[in-house]
DNA sequence: AGCTTAATTGTCAAAGTGTCAAGAAATCTG
DNA sequence: CAGATTTCTTGACACTTTGACAATTAAGCT
């Protein structure tokens, strides 16, 4: 079969039609994990195993404007409250059984999920520790495993140059909390002191509340200060976090 | 309308067929400058515009193949001869005048593109500076003024932090080599004595043969060593290269 | 009041970087 | 062919950043 090089050419009815899709690898700390969000498909390919949530970009939409959409419509997450951002594009002919699908992959980064997580199109949504992705324990549907080990990789770098950290935190937080990302994101554990030191030279940081107080969790010792990101800055970090590469991750216990 | 959102319920006679296409930035460095090979449309929408090499994602192969066959085909790169990466996806509903066409963007970082470019499918190929297409001198087709600016973008952000400045070169390059591409590329100077250390000092590069000798033109001044980029090696540099960020670049004159 | 906890600051050596000069090894010029 | 010129390469040195870790501060708790 000769292919058409211009569109003006292309007849849908020639060949087997394409659909584009999104998916999102929306991933949040909860329980000082990382933890990813799922949801359980409850139709026929792969019923019951896990999967990203996405959809179908539709005639009316770009596709970061489709991501936007199912991100609010099966997590409940308002886009403004998250960072959303495209890593790749995944187009095996036979990733999906049915038909040709070539999905464009996102991933999001947010500080609180709505708890109670909406039902919605899937049989469920759940939120799932990346460890357990990345060892294998859980398989899922597609070719959402690579998606997912993608995406992660792509969160982990951006920590390194950008203050993608802070998303994962409330939009005031504590030197502490910000490391506590670092730390879990990176599974691995960094020098408090140096860290201060780090974000106070930071110009993008910047100083909310010299201590917080009236703290709903009686917290014990010295009370920290409020920290938030300047909004007129440049998310760029001019002195970038750097990970220990070459030397093996510490395990975690 | 309602829209499916399960590929099962999707028909392809619903709604208007979308295609999906691969567009290629292709970057080398000629005459001391950051080029792009662009060709010239010789078909109806923006006829005899300057724009991206790139064509459909055929119904047998996936995203990255097609844009390696691409690449060859428009181009006559081999595909083992320069890195293509993906970086983004654009999909807004309008950019392309006769369908819905959403593309999967790659750039391609190559040492040397053969000289006489094939007319092949264009009405010609051409390399054009970037300096030309960033200054807004010279208009692009569809959205591919702003797909270049994104992927001149990822060019400049990789070569912070891989090997990636390495495959502007030949597989033998000198340490002036390679810092001539980022000087070229980030548009500024670096001191030689830094660089030499940097790259001595960085186990990814490789000395080849202490001093090229039989040169080919008559070069001036004491002749330089030749590296490589160890094959074994992890393309990540462990000490990065940092742009210069906050102060305006230098101009080149 | 003293103990415990966690945030913050301080110290200091090691490593990395920027500036600038000097040495080495070619070609070029007279 | 000697010296000038050019370019690669190495060195010196001040300054900055980092990593490790000790000391100080400011709470809550008993």
């Amino acid at each position: 079969m000769t292919f058409p090089e211009r569109p003006s050419e292309y007849d849908p009815r020639a060949f087997p039609p394409v659909a584009v899709t999104v998916d999102i690898a929306v991933m949040t700390i909860r329980s000082n994990d990382l933890q990813m969000l799922l949801i359980k498909r409850g139709e026929k390919p792969f019923r019951g195993s896990w999967a990203l949530p996405g959809g179908f970009v539709r005639p009316d939409e770009d596709p970061a404007g489709a991501a936007a959409r199912e991100l609010a419509e099966e997590t409940g997450v308002r886009p403004e409250s998250a960072h959303l951002e495209q890593f790749g594009s995944y187009g095996d002919p036979h990733r999906d059984p049915r038909m040709r699908v070539i999905t464009i992959a996102y991933w999001a980064v947010c500080s609180e999920l709505p708890t109670p997580l909406p039902g919605g199109d899937a049989a469920s949504a759940d939120l799932v520790p990346v460890s357990k992705l990345e060892s294998g324990g859980i398989s899922l549907a597609f070719d959402h495993d690579k998606i997912v080990r993608d995406a992660v990789e792509c969160v982990r770098a951006k920590l390194e140059t950008t203050t993608l950290a802070a998303r994962f935190c409330p939009r005031e937080f504590t030197i502490t909390d910000l490391r506590r990302v670092y730390e879990t994101v990176w599974n691995t554990t960094l020098d408090a002191g140096n860290f201060q030191r780090k974000i106070r030279y930071n110009s993008v940081f910047e100083l909310v509340r010299p201590r917080r107080s009236d703290q709903e969790t009686p917290l014990r010792g010295r009370p920290a200060s409020l920290w938030t990101v300047r909004a007129d800055a440049d998310p760029t970090l001019d002195t970038p976090f750097r990970r220990r590469r070459g030397t093996a991750d510490r395990p975690s216990a």
